[in-house]
DNA sequence: ACTCAGGTATCCT
DNA sequence: AGGATACCTGAG
């Protein structure tokens, strides 16, 4: 199917944001796995068309959530006053076509978990292999994400094959806490942000920075705003006085994306 | 060989 | 409380 989507929507920026770790470049686009779903995407011409290789039931139903089509990007990089943050500015009209996608807050902790002490490409290694090893066979070369009971039940020697190293323990603790129904996501999905992140920190293996990359990936909570390196050296280079926050809520988590594709890719 | 990568737990003052 | 340090592993 085809669809067009007016709101700003870039596949290579999403792509390299660092959010998401199981899409991978094709001839024409990307495939992307999530949610037990194999889809190829790619754009038509010069213009916002893009070509999609499956039904408009599924799209509907899943694709336009995750791609989060219902939120007005152009409308929130609006906000931004070039007068009083040009950095922000500069950064929002760079970043543009950055989207913060619904993923499944499951897969999105195990991954952030997994990302501590790794570069990109590490991470994607371990977690396709992870998939491989025990998720659902959705085709020929494809693998869901494994759930809780799965993950928590695989040997040991399994998860240090993916290359898991001492963040093995981690997982595995983790998982079989959500195994057994200790942690309850549609539960923590009510909760208000500061609980969340409470509870999301109580769980070994996830400090700050783990359980906002949670908060803001896993959870949808948009005003999360994990700080890395990269962002944590550039608020001290532009923002001195502190990052103003409360001009952009409950949107700064999408404001740490600009900021954080803009200082990495122009700035280098 | 050596450093570094979107950190966290643990062990010190 | 706050700072230093060990930790698996793959890539350049």
């Amino acid at each position: 199917m085809q669809v067009e989507i007016t709101d700003d929507f870039d596949l290579k920026k999403i792509a390299d944001s660092g959010q998401c770790f199981r899409w991978t470049r094709t001839e024409g686009g990307y495939r992307i796995v999530a949610g037990g779903h194999v889809l190829e995407i790619g754009k038509i011409g010069d213009g916002q068309q893009f070509e999609l290789n499956c039904s408009e039931d599924v799209y509907e139903q899943f694709w336009k959530h995750y791609f989060d089509l219902d939120l007005q990007y152009a409308a929130i990089r609006a906000k931004i006053d070039p007068e009083r943050d040009p950095y922000l500015y500069k950064a929002a009209a760079c970043g543009r076509g950055i989207r913060i996608l619904n993923q499944n807050p499951w897969e999105m902790l195990i991954t952030f978990i997994i990302s501590q002490r790794k570069n990109i490409p590490a991470i994607r290694l371990s977690v396709e292999k992870l998939c491989k090893l025990s998720g659902n066979k959705i085709d020929e070369d494809n693998w869901a994400f494994p759930g809780p009971d799965r993950l928590a039940s695989l040997p040991e020697a399994q998860l240090l094959g993916c290359g898991l190293g001492y963040r093995v323990k981690y997982i595995q603790r983790v998982a079989r806490a959500a195994a057994d129904g200790e942690i309850d996501f549609d539960r923590m999905a009510k909760l208000p942000d500061k609980d969340l992140r409470d509870e999301l920190m109580k769980l070994y293996g996830v400090g700050v920075k783990v359980a906002n990359c949670e908060m803001l990936f896993g959870f949808h909570r948009l005003d999360s705003f994990p700080e890395d390196v990269w962002v944590l050296r550039l608020l001290q280079e532009q923002y001195p006085d502190g990052f103003p926050f409360s001009l952009y809520r409950p949107y700064n988590g999408i404001m740490q994306q600009y900021l954080f594709w803009y200082r990495r890719t122009v700035q280098i």
